[in-house]
This record gives C-alpha cells, sequence and structure tokens, in this order.
DNA sequence: TTGTATGCGTTATCAG
DNA sequence: CTGATAACGCATACAA
C-alpha cells in the first residue's frame, strides 16, 4: 500500500504538500498540484482513513442506537437517518440493543473512545442517567421528549397525540376505551399513559387495568390481543394501538373470527403507514422518516436542540 | 484524555507493559499488572479505538450493504447478522443503498481504505465485475448464487425453488401461471426466470410476458399488481410472488375486489414472513435470519465458502 | 518478565 | 506557497 510517504517522493514535494493537495486546501502551485495528483493516479493510493481518524479525532461516523431490526417503525426511522448520512457524508454504526441494556451501553462506550462522533437513540431500556455520564464525549440525540437541556431531542409529543385519539373516539360515542403498547417503560409509554388517565378522569370513565394491553410490537401479536380481548368481561368497545402492525394483525384476525370494525371493535392506529392505508385503518399519522432526518442533523450540529413534532390524526374507516 | 503513555508513568512500568495487561498478554507480574489496572481505574482511563485500528490494520468493523432498510426481507437478513456480529464483538457499518451503484461504490471503498474488515453485500445493482476488483482488499460476501472461486456467499437455490412453487401449481391444475418480482436485474431474479422458462417450455406451456410483473417490493403494491391481473385478457389463475408482504398486499385488495382467493387467483408468496401465517398464505420458506448469521460467519472467516440454503414450501390456504 | 524504539498513515503547527 | 517535524495513541519486534 502505497502512503503519503511514497506519494511525496514520487511527487518530488513533501507530505504536507501532499496532504494539502489530499484535502483541496488552497495554496499549492498548481504544477505541484498535478505532479501529486499524477503520483496518486499511477500508484493506485488509497488514504487509510484510520489514520485519518486518529490523526482528527473525528471518525465521521454517527451511532444509531435500536432495539429491532424488523420492526418497520424502526425501519422507517432508519431510513430518514441514512438518507442524510449520505448526504452529510457520514456513515452510519448500527446497534441493535433488543432493549438489552448492555448493548446500549457498548455503544456509548464507542462514544467514549471516539470510535463514533455522536450517538443516535432511537429508543432505550438503560436509565437516562448513564446516558448523561457520556454526554462529555460527544453528543447525544434521543427520540423522546426530555427535559434536560444538554440532551438534543426529536420526538412526538406523545401526550397530546394520545389524547387526540382518545377524545376522537370518545367524541364517536366510546366509553370502554383500552390502548395496546409495545412496552410498559419508557417515555413515550409514560406520556401515553398519562394522557390516557388524564382523559379517564376527565370523562369520569372507570379504569380497568385490563385495558392496557403491553408486550406487543409484530403484526402477528393482532391474534394474541384480540384473544385477550375476547376473554374479558367487559370488553372495550375500542382501543389505540401504537402501531400499525399490530393495528392491522388485530384487524385480520378479526376477519378470522368474524369481529366487524369498527361495530364490535374500533380501533386507532399508529404511524401511519403504508398498511394502514391499505386496510382503511384510522391511525396517528407520525412523520417517521422525516424525524429520522432530524435526529440525524441534530447528531452532527452543535447547538443543542428540542424539536416537537405533531402528530395528526387521518380519519379512515376502523372507528 | 490520558492515554497510555499516562497509565505507564502512573503505574511506574512501562508502555508495553500497560499495552500487555489492556490485551490480557501473559508475562506480566501480578504485581504489576494490579498496578496498571489500579491506574486505570484512577484516571477513568478509555482506549482510543482509532488508534488500535490505525496500529492494527484491522477495525473489527463489517460493512452491510443493502437497498432498503424499510422492507422485512432485509430487515431479517440484519437481523442475523446484527445476532452474530454481537456473538463475535464485531459492530455493522450500513449502507443503505437504494440500488444506487455510486453507493455500492463507497462501501467497497471503505473496505479498500480499511475502513471496514469485510464487506456483506444482500443485494446489489453493480457488475460484479467491479465487486471483483475489490477483493484484494479483504472478503466479500454475497447473497446470491455465485460461480466464482474467490467470492463467499450464502444463497437460496432460487431456481429450485421457484421450481417447486411451479410445480406445485401445475399439480394443482394451474395452467395460466405468472409472477411478480422486485426487479428484473440481479442474478435471484434471473435463476427465477430460468426456472419459469423452463417451466412453461416443460409443460408446453403458452408464454406471456404480460405474467411477468416486476417493480413491487412493498405490500401497498398489492394494488398495483392486482390492477394489472384485471386489466389482461386472459389473466393468470395463479401467480408466485416474491415477497410475502406484496402478497399480503395482493390478498389485501383482492378481498376489497371481491375477488377470491385461491379460487379466482391462486398465490405462492415467499420467504415465509409472519404475515404469511396470518394470512394463511401458502409460501416458501427461506431462513432469513439464518442466512444473516452465514453471511456474518462467512464475513469473518478466512477461508472462502458458499453455502447453498433450500427452501421449503409451506401448503396453507391460497392455493 | 520488562522496557526501548519504531512503525502505523495522517494532519497540524510553525518556521521559512 | 512549502517543508520539517511533532503529534495522534497504540502495538510489537527486539533487546535485555
Amino acid at each position: 500500500m502505497t502512503n503519503i510517504k511514497d506519494l511525496a517522493k514520487m511527487a518530488n514535494v513533501s507530505v504536507s504538500t501532499v496532504s494539502r493537495v489530499l484535502n483541496n486546501h488552497p495554496y499549492v502551485k498548481e504544477e505541484k498540484r498535478l505532479a501529486v495528483l499524477e503520483a496518486i493516479r499511477k500508484s493506485n493510493y488509497q488514504q487509510n482513513i484510520n489514520a485519518v481518524h486518529l490523526s482528527k479525532g473525528k471518525t465521521q461516523l454517527i451511532g444509531v442506537v435500536l432495539p429491532f431490526t424488523d420492526i418497520p417503525y424502526f425501519g422507517q426511522l432508519l431510513k430518514g437517518i441514512a438518507s442524510q448520512a449520505l448526504e452529510h457524508n457520514y456513515k452510519l454504526m448500527l446497534f441493535q440493543t433488543d432493549y438489552i441494556e448492555s448493548r446500549e451501553l457498548e455503544a456509548l462506550q464507542m462514544l467514549k473512545q471516539k470510535q463514533i462522533d455522536s450517538l443516535i437513540i432511537c429508543s432505550r431500556a438503560c436509565e437516562m442517567a448513564i446516558i448523561k455520564e457520556y454526554l462529555p464525549y460527544g453528543p447525544i440525540v434521543l427520540c423522546e421528549k426530555v427535559e434536560d437541556e444538554e440532551l438534543a431531542a426529536t420526538f412526538v409529543n406523545q401526550y397530546q397525540a394520545f389524547m387526540m385519539a382518545l377524545e376522537y373516539l370518545y367524541e364517536k360515542g366510546h366509553r370502554r376505551i383500552g390502548y395496546t403498547i409495545g412496552r410498559k417503560k419508557g417515555t413515550n409509554s409514560h406520556e401515553r399513559q398519562l394522557a390516557y388517565e388524564d382523559f379517564i378522569k376527565k370523562y369520569q370513565l372507570p379504569l380497568n387495568p385490563d385495558y392496557i394491553i403491553y408486550g406487543y410490537y409484530h403484526l402477528e401479536d393482532g391474534e394474541q390481543i384480540v384473544k385477550r380481548i375476547q376473554e374479558m368481561e367487559e370488553p372495550p368497545s375500542a382501543i389505540l394501538v401504537t402501531s400499525d402492525q399490530v393495528a392491522a394483525g388485530i384487524i385480520t384476525h378479526c376477519q378470522n373470527e368474524q369481529i366487524s370494525i369498527p361495530e364490535e371493535l374500533a380501533l386507532i392506529g399508529f404511524d401511519n403507514q403504508p398498511i394502514a392505508r391499505m386496510l382503511d385503518i384510522t391511525t396517528i399519522e407520525i412523520p417517521l422518516e422525516d424525524i429520522g432526518k432530524d435526529l440525524f442533523l441534530q447528531a452532527i450540529h452543535e447547538e443543542i436542540s428540542s424539536i416537537e413534532i405533531q402528530a395528526k390524526l387521518i380519519e379512515r374507516g376502523t372507528v
């Protein structure tokens, strides 16, 4: 492998000049520049990027932490992130965590080790306090509401989104309303729960703990959910499903079971994924790809900002 | 940031000894080891991984090239790859290409620049010849049938899989059989086409070019496909759909259009994704996660191997 | 078992 | 505009 030293020799200049040419610095006589370029051409020179990284202390690499890669929600987020990474000449380092804390720590560690310049955490299992410990080592961007001034974030106002959906169902006459959610933990889940509780209180509805159904992420989970609902003494007349995928699963299973939607069970999905349009699912639109883009931009910019995204209700046929 | 030099001073040893402790080398007196460990503890030392990379000429990073991140097919492949990466202490660098050649080249470039140790190409747009040029710089693993001895690959025998599906449809009495596919280009597509042509020839069926429908990847594409079929003078009685996602889309749209499956249109999906089980889709099972694992293992092993995966027909209700 | 010296390939500083 | 030379932080051959 030829290096800049070799190039310098070939072009009869110093390594500094070679470096200048390589980095498009001004103040290089055209003549020497051409000589260097010629040497590069002839030698099939290839920059060793690790040396650049070491020397500069930067890697042009952004870490992306997400629990699952095979869930469309994260796939779309990733798509947005990747599109901007490409545009800004950054590369992505992927950390698929399965919500296992140690894996999230590994990603944070990479930040500390300077293998990545900043870290985007799409969803996390570990404590916020731990994350904050790593702030000195580089920007960290989250995809959830965060009160801390030191942390950048792009997030959906989940409280408002949830409340909007609940109010809509109430307007439509529903009084027994439940919701399904991926996991109980997490800021987003918490925000939603708050909205739910406030809603319940506002209209003085009974709080039935069975109506909060969690642990489901996938299309195929719809079956389980429907089963659980069917087993209830007083099943909900409507449910908020925090993923269109799961909503689609529920609908499909209901068809098999001859449960008519929305008559017997109304539902509102989340995200407005293609499948929602397809199955005519009333849903809360969340611009995941755009959020991904914002997340990336925040990861490479110095200023710490907090971007709140408003969700939108899309009325279709499941309510 | 403290470095090994500082540690050496603190522990009253040489940098080599520090390095040895860091890398668990033998031949270090317990006493000195403890001194170093203590220094590490006290100093909040953090190894600069870029320096390690430069020094070693390796990065413990594997590149993954794939066109889309929001298609379950690739999500599952990625899941398998990621699981093994984790197990073997490698990190992943993601290249989302949208089948744009220049992006694939970028990934290959990274290999040349030694930013990644090897490259897994899940699907490609560029010529094989180009890929082969980069072979000197590190292992390249493909996810398609490849005759070249220098290239590692894990792939599904698409010809056999396709033929199996076609024969099954023939047995069931179908004579007008079409298929939908993501793109016309690509080894996998080619293999499938070969199988299709051989099948047509074998049973002396008419070759209707309209029956080969390409350009569709997503669930929501089902609508388009059904429309195209409906517009045909002599529509196929059965189609092979090379993605369960698309198959699901077709089924959903057929329900809206009151087209009964399998009576009016039979179909066989591909991959055996959760959605296939859900919608009771007859499909060709492809163990994507396992393939992903194999791809990764090939990427880190020296020996070049070629692993052929057999697909399996799963009989359900759409034929 | 330990330390010295050198190399890894670049960038950056500073003097000219 | 150009070139020496010192970082960057670590690994390792070699000597002891």
